[in-house]
DNA sequence: AACGTTTCTTGAAACGGTTCAAAACCCCCG
DNA sequence: CGGGGGTTTTGAACCGTTTCAAGAAACGTT
């Protein structure tokens, strides 16, 4: 008795056809008499058949997976799950699976090019996409399908991003339409991309309505860096401040309580992220929540047409939603 | 000039030798001469040679790929990352990938029949295992190798879990050195491995302290619903709570909050998870910690026992740790 | 120089599917 | 009953590696 599964050819011998016809059935491509269809699942399940991926792959010249890197951040990645899921989801319609992989040292290009030697991908989803990103340049060379998170000057890139100086604009009118007109911005230290961008809605939003730039406040550092800001950010007299992330601003909220401030009643604050911690605080955090599985399956979409129609979608801007909670509502300094 | 990627045939012609030689050099398996190596290398090199996942599998048999399908939960799953991170990792230094899909509908041996069916993979790793595991039958049924995440009975399967008892245990014992007396139990109704199995803890360990073991006050929902059974929680006169997750205990706090009752001061609470919320909040959440990332790495030891060495090692409890904060340790009932 | 060993190298047969041109079959009409 | 057209089915080539028995080369010994 044999050890190894079954293959196609058991089958076929099992339901007394060929293996073409197995094939055919099981890919439901050419027509098959309705009474051959069943002959041909009953060996099926009777003998347990599973197709081997390889044999499948090496015909067809790909191997029907898309690889995505594992971001390597220390700080966790809450919003990981809904976007995973939606690439999975995505993948799947168009017959694809997706692989993962991650960063081992801090050579942003290895794992790229270690996977590309161990095997391939058809594509690749890259995230957390940054100013003359090295990967970008990599993959391009290699003519290797891919798709970003995170905006790209090449236009022949493609990539999906959550507009997020839209996202501060919104949480700005947010501000000053429940009367305030100290607005302040509390961001990281100038140089990435998506900072950067974040305070450039501050900035633009505040000027179109005519309020005052308060003077830049930054943390390098997430919660507890962000928290020993909170004098500097009292200094400037601000009424709402705009954070730009869930956990500079969680971090801020401490650090007023720290100093007998009550966070939301006399100073409102504004995330951005929409972490679950934002809604299950108190007072439970405003925020700007990026619309993470629209961006999965935009990104898988874009990588789809490159594969199976040698086409491109425009790349696109994906529109953040402002979740109003009690730390911009409560306000009543 | 050809469109398609180089092939083992193009580098053996390239570097003239065969293409025997130019798989044992990329292989490192019989000895080579130094001189053919550095041939075969710079052809590798001139050509941009990538390998062909499916090609190398065929012969092998065996596809490298571990197959993890995504919990479905609606709640978000703060430890994925770390979770993946360390599978992912894990499965690399056996030359092992990692292979996401979904679920899809409610049936939750379809996605793991589809899997296979469309090409398979040489194991699987199991999370959320509850009683009597559907999964569990379905893949011993078909031989395949995998390994769970939670206690399974039959002693033929690979598991590994989280000491759900001894961590409830820890923090019982944690309100009892800090002084409490009445301290009760904040749980799932009863009917699921995990919440049982927490409970569990609670109720023994109290007893070999010789304390009153409370009513038990459950929720259904997390946060919500937790958040409601704040006055009901308070019938009992528990000077100090434990709950069966951090969401739960974070509902809690707000439930008492609505009613004027400070949390960590007037009444100590406990957490399970450390999900990132519980270091966010004020006052911050003390919590049961679970090791993920060595779950991770012991469910991906096993899987890679039962694959390369036919071994199988021993299915195994990892303890947790119990992270306190100030939650706990500002009481002042 | 012949021979036995050891070290390198190679040819060709798998591996398990897909595909496509060609063969077989079916049904209906004249 | 022959033939035509469409529907089913099939044989065999092919995809890019690995592997292994066997051949070739190199080396050391007598």
């Amino acid at each position: 008795m044999s050890r190894s599964r079954p293959t196609i050819r058991d089958v076929a011998a099992e339901a007394g056809v060929s293996v073409a016809t197995v094939s055919n059935v099981v890919n439901g491509h050419a027509h098959v008499r309705e009474a051959t269809k069943r002959k041909v699942l009953d060996a099926i399940d009777a003998l347990g058949y599973q197709a081997s991926r390889a044999a499948r792959s090496l015909p067809a010249g790909r191997s029907f997976l898309l690889a995505y890197c594992l971001p390597s951040d220390e700080t966790p990645n809450a919003a990981l799950d809904v976007f995973l899921h939606q690439m999975v989801q995505t993948a799947s319609e168009s017959d694809l699976e997706v692989l993962l992989f991650r960063q081992r040292g801090d050579d942003p290009i290895e794992p790229y090019a270690e996977l590309l030697r161990r095997g391939g991908a058809d594509g690749f989803v890259l995230s957390g996409i940054d100013y003359a990103d090295p990967r970008v340049d990599f993959l391009r060379e290699r003519n290797v399908p891919f798709a970003c998170f995170g905006r790209v000057g090449d236009p022949a890139v493609d990539w999906v991003d959550v507009d997020g100086a839209a996202g501060v604009a919104a949480a700005v009118d947010h501000a000053a339409d429940t009367g305030h007109q100290r607005i302040a911005f509390f961001g990281w230290p100038e140089g990435s991309q998506a900072g950067d961008e974040r305070r450039r809605g501050y900035q633009e939003r505040i000027a179109e309505l005519g309020l005052e730039v308060l003077p830049s406040v930054t943390s390098v550092g997430e919660f507890d860096l962000a928290r020993k800001k909170a004098p500097e950010m009292l200094e400037t007299e601000a009424t709402s401040v705009i954070c730009v992330s869930d956990t500079l601003a969680l971090g801020l909220m401490a650090g007023l309580r720290d100093l007998g401030v009550e966070p939301g009643r006399e100073l409102a604050v504004t995330g951005f992220d929409d972490i679950p911690a934002a809604s299950l605080t108190a007072p439970a955090l405003t925020s700007v929540r990026q619309p993470m599985a629209a961006v999965g399956r935009q990104l898988v979409d874009r990588l789809v047409a490159q594969l199976t129609d040698q086409t491109r979608l425009d790349s696109t801007f994906v529109e953040p939603d402002l979740i109003v909670r009690q730390s911009t509502t409560e306000y009543a300094g």
